[in-house]
RNA sequence: GUCCCGGUAGCUCAGUAGGAUAGAGCAACAGCCUUCUAAGCUGUCGGUCGCAGGUUCGAAUCCUGCUCGGGACGCCA
């Protein structure tokens, strides 16, 4: 077995248990002494391949299948449990034993619980932290919004998922570069100037930018279908710009700069920031760059007057680099970036979280790279997403079928304050609370699925509050942080465990927390932690409404020692999505 | 036509290096606040895991075919 496997399932064994300085996994324990009573049957690493986690509560919290055993040995499974889990004692755990097929062992919830929770309140908030990134730096290109056109609810996505992948990769021990690749550059600048002139005035898209710009948009859409000449005039005013004609640029200017101040805004609100705004724009005068540099690999062919690089060998339709006019093309400024950032960054991963469309795309942009050979181009990895749908359809800003994010924030926003208003009306910082709790209900509804799927846009259920939401881990976290407050303790020791049913999912959930992050990390995948606080959430809820927590006996340190252990990994769960966690709300 | 996603409870979805009796939330119904925030907890109802084969001791999970929905497929981004 190759040294990478065995330490990947080091890690996903969870239950770290400190002793005499070596790490030992309570998984590796138990696969230990199963070992040594096999007598060379199996060896351990493979026994830690097929431990498990019993399906049903009561079977204790690992298990071992003696299917396979069953066959090397001819003998029945059930039978194998039996003898086996006779056999197995160690004093980390409280008892071994068999049900049918399998070896069920029950660890000792007094010890564990005290380890767990003396971790977490050590550790802070750098628990779950890795360190394999190594600062190395991540490149991740997200939100991307187009110019001249609104915040749509599609950008929301891949706002919310890349700034959570930009998190996670942090927590990994990576530096990351968040790059904002605007599109402010493109045909639709053509098409936009030619609307303007045709049938715009200052004064209205000085009065409200977006709204009017977007509807000289959808004009122009309109208005082509009857006037083909008009696609032939956008055409041109986009050379023209490309050429730095200067009426064209002093638009081009103006729009950009207006659409930028109403990102901004949303940005804000979503608690987003970048490293770096260089969009498609950027990238104009480095492109005549990268087609020699392509030309000088000999990539690059003619077809029907453009250039284009030939991907036959990848089963892939060729790209295009220019125009038959010369113009150039989304890919050529894709390609540009990518060589840019490889030159500055010099990344060891460069994402692209951009909605699922635009596989082909990215496969082309990918495979020109691999085909002149870069020994980095296997470095850049497509992060695709799913659609917002409305009525099972994608939605089209040419025909102006948008929902716009920020009225949807603010009606969270407002929501969120009316629940206040009438849940808890003494609430100091309501606005702020408010806020948190709105945004915070939104992005969770975007991160909780896999970014695949599509969604389909439903307000109602992005302004629910109740049951598997971002409010509800918000909810739980700001319970933890009420008793915490009525507690009164200045420290918090872990001398006592804790060996009830309710607080033993607590903190078994607590210690899957690291082995999380790395499914996260590994499968850019936000919605792992999404799931794992509501999991998390339950698990605590169901304790705090069965257990008293705050009476005065030996036990309340423990008790506290718990809840405060669950409070550090929802905030830092959540803040890893990009939430806040409210004190109180 | 070719390629890429997806089809699990009425709705929205978890669940894949194959494992025990397929899980949540919402909706519906029934309970729980003189006791740590009821944005919570508990219970009931609800499923031929799209269809058909195959591999296997064992398949929602792997393979093949079919079907349905969405998307992409040279001068848009």
């Amino acid at each position: 077995m190759v040294p990478r496997v065995i330490s990947s399932l080091f890690l996903e064994a969870g239950f770290l248990y400190l002793k005499g300085g070596v790490c030992m996994s309570y998984v590796d324990v138990f696969s230990d002494i199963i070992a040594k009573q096999l007598n060379g049957e199996l060896t351990k690493e493979e026994i830690m391949n097929v431990v498990e986690k019993p399906k049903f509560e009561g079977q204790g919290d690992l298990a071992f299948p003696c299917f396979t055993l069953a066959k090397t040995m001819k003998v029945a499974p059930h039978k194998i449990a039996s003898d086996l889990a006779q056999k197995l004692e160690h004093p980390l755990f409280e008892k071994v034993v068999s049900e049918g097929p399998y070896v069920n062992g029950f660890l000792d919830q007094t010890e564990v619980s005290k380890e767990v929770m003396k971790t977490v309140l050590e550790q802070g908030r750098n628990f779950g932290s890795h360190e394999f990134g190594h600062d190395e730096r991540i490149v991740i290109d997200f939100s991307s919004p187009n110019i001249a056109k609104p915040f749509s609810m599609g950008h929301l996505r891949s706002t919310v998922i890349g700034n959570a992948i930009s998190n996670i990769a942090e927590k990994c021990g990576y530096q990351t570069v968040k790059v904002n690749h605007l599109g402010d550059w493109g045909t639709q600048f053509g098409k936009l100037i030619v609307a303007y002139k045709l049938w715009g005035n200052e004064a209205t898209v000085r009065e409200e930018p977006i709204k009017e710009l977007l509807s000289l948009y959808v004009k122009f859409h309109e208005e082509v279908k009857n006037n083909s000449d008009l696609d032939e005039l956008a055409r041109e005013w986009f050379k023209k710009l490309e050429d730095g004609d200067e009426e064209a640029l002093n638009l081009w200017r103006w729009f950009r700069g207006e659409s930028l101040k109403e990102f901004s805004k949303i940005y804000e609100l979503l608690n987003v920031a970048f490293d770096s705004y260089h969009g498609e724009a950027f990238y104009n005068d480095k492109m005549k760059d990268t087609i020699t540099e392509l030309k000088r690999k000999n990539l690059v062919t003619h077809s029907e007057g453009a250039e284009v690089v030939e991907l036959s060998e990848f089963n892939m339709p060729p790209c295009l680099l220019t125009k038959s006019d010369g113009a150039t093309l989304y890919a050529t400024r894709d390609l540009t970036a990518a060589f840019y950032r490889y030159d500055n960054y010099k990344f060891a991963k460069s994402l692209y979280v951009v909605g699922h469309e635009q596989s082909l795309h990215f496969n082309q942009l990918f495979s020109v790279l691999k085909k002149g050979e870069y020994p980095w181009a296997d470095r850049l990895e497509h992060v695709p997403f799913g659609f917002i749908l409305k009525d099972g359809k994608k939605m089209s800003t040419r025909q102006g079928k948008v929902v716009l994010l920020e009225e949807v924030i603010e009606e969270a926003i407002s929501t969120a304050r009316n629940n206040i208003e009438e849940k808890n009306p003494e609430l100091n910082d309501k606005d702020d609370v408010a806020r948190m709790v709105g945004v915070g209900a939104i992005i969770f509804h975007d991160l909780k699925n896999d970014r695949k799927s599509n969604i389909e846009f439903s307000i109602e259920d992005m302004l629910r509050f109740e049951g598997s939401t971002g409010p509800y881990v918000q909810y739980t976290y700001a319970r933890t942080q009420s008793i915490l407050r009525k507690a009164k303790l200045e420290k918090i020791s872990t001398e006592t465990g804790l060996s009830d049913p309710y607080s033993w999912a607590v903190i078994k959930a607590i210690d899957t927390f690291p082995k999380t992050i790395l499914k996260a990390f590994h499968g850019n995948d936000p919605s792992q932690i999404a799931k794992y606080l509501i999991d998390l959430c339950r698990d605590f809820n169901k304790y705090y409404a069965n257990e008293k927590i705050l009476i005065d006996d030996e036990g309340l340190e423990a008790r506290l020692a718990l809840v405060k252990s669950v409070s550090i990994v929802i905030e830092e769960g959540l803040n890893l999505l990009g939430i806040e966690a409210p004190k109180a709300m």
